[in-house]
DNA sequence: TCTATTATTGTAAGCGTTTGCAGATATTGC
DNA sequence: GCAATATCTGCAAACGCTTACAATAATAGA
């Protein structure tokens, strides 16, 4: 007796309508006459009939939902932003299709396959990396696709983001100001232009701004773990470093507990700075100063975007840049300013 | 020149065959003779067709797409059983349709009318609390649906979660035989069954075998947050805790932040037994004591339930307990076990 | 009252695949 | 060399809804 599905057909005869009224009614279409209207929906109401919305996809070429690619939805800052996404998103009626990628390039090229083949109206890409072949497939799609929180130094794709060079050369620069000379430089993979293109060239433009030299040995190199950054310790006062720029919460948690356990106290003996302003870092105890951006707005502000380019309307900015700031937390030592 | 795009129909022609043949090779189906399935094969790469998932949806009734309700992707809990979820999907070869319920029982059936009218195969839900009317929802529905990380009282819809209430039952006892007298139970909502018919009624057990009377000034009833956490250390002094359960980890470390911030000592003077489990317990100072649980596990298990129901396959348990246990970190001394 | 308009409604052709059935080929056994 | 089978293929009808375009009904103007 499995309960048959009910159809558009089964609502227009039931209604003594034909189906294109229905649908119609459905659509919220102005051009029905009230009472038809009102006889339709109460047809609709009896039968509890639901559009089925993969044939309406197939017919109206639009399925309002869109791709999410994500490196890891258990990271905080992307799942932050993707909760800035799924708001505005369900604003505007679409749905999320979320995928967690692990910055894997061809894990990436294939989930932006199947999403396209899902046909989806559009996509939001989170990632550092964009590499050449998933270029290539943004390149020929012709579904809109904006990064959100994520760069791409060619800039040819919309993108939704905070200044990143700027603010870290600002970030270090306070640190410089305020007396540290050997400021260590962690990040994740420097394959990924945010790190290298963005982040440690605002590092290097601060440190060069006060006269200081590269060291190249004050740069570390790590994955985005707690765990990378917690065993950065000996690493980092091997090289004497006194203060760290670092550019990720987790990451930077670990390397504070890092130090603290290892008896060199925060911020007494060593500053941090991270950089995403997430939960995390009112958690930590001390709590970690940072770079603040707008975390949900990235992402909601993306999706906004996107709901633009979905609907051809005019986009004056296609790479928007969201403004940024800092916290003075328990990282930090509290001089001028 | 917008590009047309290449349908099942343009490869037919291209190769020679019809389009039955070219949807045989395309989904695997053994009927065809090898070196038409090679001549298929090329053209579809020379002409780079890519299937329509939706046209091929709405032929077959599958759209190997499930949704997935969850009350918050920002919360580290349920992004962990979402990771667990998500990569089990893509093993099978499904995509996930997320979507953030924020535990509002409206927005919940809602979001799952939304779903099944996606057509999704399945649907995973998370979240403390299953509405009558959601309940209702879910009865009706003809796709199976599981929970996660959740429990539905009347243990009539598939889950997959731990044994909460014997978890905090054996969690309160070991703080009892510590010596602790006063010790506190606070969690999120108490309309939320997970709470007050599961943790809360685990809790008294735990007093009862000690013979200890419940006293209801030592529950605390908020919402999720750190923030929450964080100033109810007032409250909990003022009756004279020494001890507290905490239902989740972000609230957990909101009252010890909250506690050692008053000058409370965790866990010298107080000692804080957490939940979940989750990173935030090893990033926070000192490590928090929790209940252990396979966070990825629940979801994973949870999607590979929902793939056997969705294939019709026998399941022996619908309803699978996962197995819990204790750490014992920072926020707890030390004495016997 | 009659015609020109305008507001409603109906017709039917897709949308791109899957699939049951039937026809066409290729194999195998004698 | 021929019938009986086993393999391959093609046909064409769905799948459930949207949407030009045509048809019809309602309303207005003269």
């Amino acid at each position: 007796m499995e309960k048959q599905t009910v159809t558009i057909y089964d609502v227009a005869r039931e209604a003594g309508v034909s189906m294109a009224t229905v649908s119609r009614v459905v659509n919220g279409n102005p051009n029905v006459k009230p009472a038809t209207r009102k006889k339709v929906l109460d047809v609709i109401d009896r039968l509890d009939y639901r559009p089925n919305a993969v044939a309406r996809g197939l017919a109206s070429k639009k399925t309002t939902t869109v791709g999410v690619i994500i490196p890891d939805v258990t990271n905080i800052y992307f799942a932050s932003l993707a909760r800035g996404i799924d708001d505005i998103a369900m604003m505007y009626k679409y749905n999320i299709i979320l995928t967690n990628s692990d910055e894997n390039s061809g894990k990436e090229v294939q989930v932006l396959n199947t999403l396209l083949a899902k046909q989806v109206d559009g996509v939001i890409f989170m990632g550092n990396n964009v590499s050449p072949e998933l270029k290539a497939e943004f390149d020929r799609s012709r579904t809109p696709i904006v990064l959100a929180g994520s760069v791409d130094p060619t800039n040819t794709q919309p993108s939704v983001s905070i200044d990143y060079k700027a603010a870290v050369h600002e970030g270090v620069a306070r640190m410089l100001k305020r007396g540290y000379k050997r400021v260590a430089f962690v990040s994740g993979p420097l394959d990924q232009p945010i790190n290298s293109e963005y982040r440690l060239a605002g590092y290097k433009d601060a440190l060069a701004d006060a006269g200081i030299d590269y060291d190249e040995q004050l740069v570390f190199e790590t994955d985005y773990s707690y765990q990378a950054g917690y065993d950065l310790q000996e690493a980092l006062t091997a090289v004497d470093a006194t203060a760290a720029f670092v550019g990720d919460d987790e990451l930077a948690a670990g390397v504070m507990n890092g130090m603290n356990d290892a008896g060199i106290s925060v911020p007494e003996q060593f500053e941090i700075l991270t950089s995403n302003d997430t939960k995390l870092t009112e958690i930590v105890r001390p709590k970690m100063s940072s770079i603040t951006q707008p975390l949900y707005d990235i992402g909601a502000v993306a999706m906004r975007l996107l709901t633009k380019l979905m609907n051809n309307e005019p986009v004056e900015n296609k790479n928007v840049l969201l403004p940024y700031g800092f916290v003075k937390r328990g990282s930090t030592n509290s001089n001028e300013v």
